[in-house]
RNA sequence: GCCACCUUAGCUCAGUUGGUUAGAGCAUCUGUUUUGUAAACAGAGGGUCGUCGGUUCGAAUCCGACAGGUGGCUCCA
């Protein structure tokens, strides 16, 4: 036999895990319909149809001693091989509807991904046009199942597996097929690793942003104000702020400029750049006034063409790059919104760079350049997902400009070093684009930084420069956001620092407490915070006559970077001994420094945007 | 939008099979305490049990609708 490696290994298992389940299933409900039952990412699930009865979680329990048994009884797997007729007469006997629909995809396509087929007008098909001849099936007690397979042996070679939850699933993936149950379990080679898993989840609950935006103070949602629609406290404010100054800063030393445009627009604008019947998440707004139709942005591209085109340009003039920390509303549906991760108003740090072809290399190696010094300053890594073209027809823009395009990404990603992948065939018809997936401190990755080659607005908005013969010619549009959504990366980074931000981005960067209430004691807590003030540090004092244990456990909770404690002794010797928070300490702390000394210590941290102490 | 589940004080949660004035810890406020690196002590205030409707002699508890949330599905410019 051949020997397979551990995720094969690891996959049969959780595969015949989804079997045992839907065997149990079986037994308890005999008129389940089955859909599919797959292995996912750490463990499996299957769709099931029960009719009327649906599965809550608290069936589970049933549903797994049942499971348990099937493993206790060690049930041999055997593969049964039919012809695809005989699959297909089964599994209008055993009354599995789903089946019968996935083998008759089978039969006709040779795959069951055939997802758009138009069953009505696919007749009877003669044994010629028959696409697959037989399937294999796979048995395990009673219970038959149509399966690629391979599966273990029998059902005692499993590992510790667990149900997890049921969800709605719409059969084979579409809004307008039926909805089954999808339950899920998490499977593991043994009970260790399970439990491992079961920790992180329960390390990813305590990271959760919307926890700790809450505990924090950063964010909150009202209802009255509606979901979707976070509400940003002065802490959480501060973190938008620093992040959307450092983008633009950053931005702008790549001869960014910042521009400023309204929030509502004339439907018009989007009916010319060709947004308005495409996206249906708008929010429209209707005035008494006007005869016009408004709607709340959705997106910024078409106004930065509007001011780029609101005089002729010379090519002399290009690049111009605008950039703006804008916010875009789009009417996500309500079973989409998940805190500040998918929200109805989202604050992008957007910018366009309109340029000739030949421009095109230099700003896509200069974006590459901006988004490698924003993820390091963040502590973060990332990777880079370049969407090409394949060699289909319907690509807008000349070839050449294209061919160019596409290698200078691939040429940038690999000057900056970046771990990438290219995908052909997944760039808009109007341009190629990069993604780059950044990846936090649980492993996960999430998209954030993009940029995407635009030839198409251009066309559609009537874009154009002199080039040095006088001649009208058309600029290339490239779209970039470093952050993403600035929202949907506090979500990320939230998670990622736990909510302990380097010393730029933290809400409050030093508390000040004081061991006493004696007026010499208050006099020079209140002198530091003045001098930190004039520094533009963010601090605040704990005057509270609690014991000093329960204000340094204060501040340790809100997860303050630098703590100073404040009583006899600083007063006479005008030094402080900071408390660090653990994380930043990557050299020990002095033991004692000049006040000044260290508030332009913070200072200098901050400016630089360091992400661990220096002190 | 769809499926399952959840909603009790600012927060985290108790609240037995429906039975009088719904509890705790933290937080808040008041008083005492004047504190030296992760929780001083005492007292007080705070809830139409998400909302509306129904069943019942009686509802936080049972049923329905709606709203919000959680996990998925679908979607994500």
């Amino acid at each position: 036999m051949v020997k397979e490696d551990n995720t094969t290994t690891i996959e049969t298992m959780r595969h015949s895990l989804a079997h045992i389940m839907a065997s149990a299933i079986v037994q308890l409900w005999p008129d389940a319909k089955l859909g599919v039952g797959p292995a996912v990412e750490n463990g499996f699930y299957y769709d099931l149809d029960l009719g009327k009865r649906t599965l809550s979680e608290d069936d589970f329990d049933q549903i797994e001693k049942v499971m348990k048994k099937i493993v206790d009884e060690k049930q041999p797997f055997t593969k049964v091989v039919k012809s695809i007729d005989e699959a297909i007469d089964w599994a209008k006997k055993s009354k599995q509807p789903y089946k019968e629909e996935l083998l008759n995809d089978l039969k006709r396509a040779g795959t069951t991904l055939a997802k758009d087929l138009d069953k009505s007008e696919l007749g009877t098909i003669t044994d010629s046009e028959t696409k697959v001849k037989e399937v294999t099936f796979y048995q395990n007690g009673d219970f038959v199942d149509l399966c690629r397979g391979p599966h273990v042996e029998d059902t005692g070679k499993v590992g510790a597996f667990k149900l997890m939850r049921v969800a709605g699933a719409y059969w084979r993936g579409k809004e307008t097929n039926p909805q089954m149950q999808r339950l899920y379990g998490v499977a593991f080679n043994t009970k260790e690793e399970l439990n491992k898993h079961l920790e992180n989840l329960e390390e990813a609950k305590k990271r959760d942003h919307r926890k700790l935006g809450k505990e924090l103070d950063l964010f909150v949602i009202s209802d009255l104000v509606g979901p979707g629609l976070p509400l940003f406290t002065p802490r959480g404010t501060v973190l938008r702020d620093e992040l959307g100054r450092f983008s633009q800063e950053l931005q702008a030393r790549y001869g960014y400029q910042r521009v400023t445009i309204p929030h509502i627009t004339r439907s018009e604008l989007y009916k010319v750049s060709g947004h308005y019947d495409k996206y249906p998440e708008k929010f429209t707004v209707t005035s008494e006034e006007s005869a016009d139709e408004f709607l709340l942005k959705p997106m910024s591209c078409p106004h930065h063409a509007q001011i780029y085109n609101s005089r002729p340009r010379s090519y002399k003039e290009l690049p111009i790059r605008y950039m703006e920390n804008t916010e875009v509303y789009r009417d996500e549906k309500s079973g989409e919104l998940h805190g500040l991760s998918r929200v109805r108003m989202i604050t992008q740090d957007d910018s366009h760079c309109f340029c000739t072809p030949e421009q095109i290399s230099q700003e896509l190696s200069n974006i590459i350049e901006m988004v490698r010094e924003m993820y390091t300053v963040l502590g973060m890594e990332y990777r880079a997902i370049l969407s090409f073209r394949d060699d289909q027809d319907k690509y807008l823009g000349d070839k050449k400009t294209w061919d160019q395009a596409e290698k200078s990404l691939e040429d940038a990603t690999k000057v900056q070093n970046i771990e990438y992948e290219v995908i052909e065939g997944e760039a808009a018809f109007y341009g190629p684009k990069v993604d780059f997936m950044v990846k936090d401190a649980l492993g996960r990755e999430w998209q954030c930084a993009t940029l995407q080659l635009d030839f198409l607005q251009p066309e559609r908005l009537d874009l154009h420069y002199i080039d040095n013969e006088g001649n009208k010619q058309r600029p290339v549009m490239i779209h970039k956001a470093l952050l993403g959504s600035i929202e949907r990366f506090l979500s990320v980074y939230i998670e990622h620092t736990a909510g302990k931000f380097p010393i730029w981005l933290a809400p409050e960067q030093i508390r000040v407490i004081t061991v006493n209430q004696e007026y010499e004691t208050y006099a020079c807590a209140d002198a530091i915070l003045d001098q930190a003030k004039k520094l533009g540090l963010r601090v605040s004092l704990d005057n509270d006559s609690q014991s000093v244990g329960k204000k340094i456990r204060k501040a340790e909770q809100d997860k303050v970077p630098y703590t100073l404690v404040i009583g006899p002794k600083e007063i006479k010797d005008k030094v402080v001994t900071p408390r660090i928070r653990s994380d930043m300490a990557v050299i020990a702390a002095h033991p004692e420094l000049g006040i000044e000394e260290f508030l332009k210590t913070v200072a200098h941290e901050t400016k630089g945007r360091v992400t661990k102490s220096s002190l």
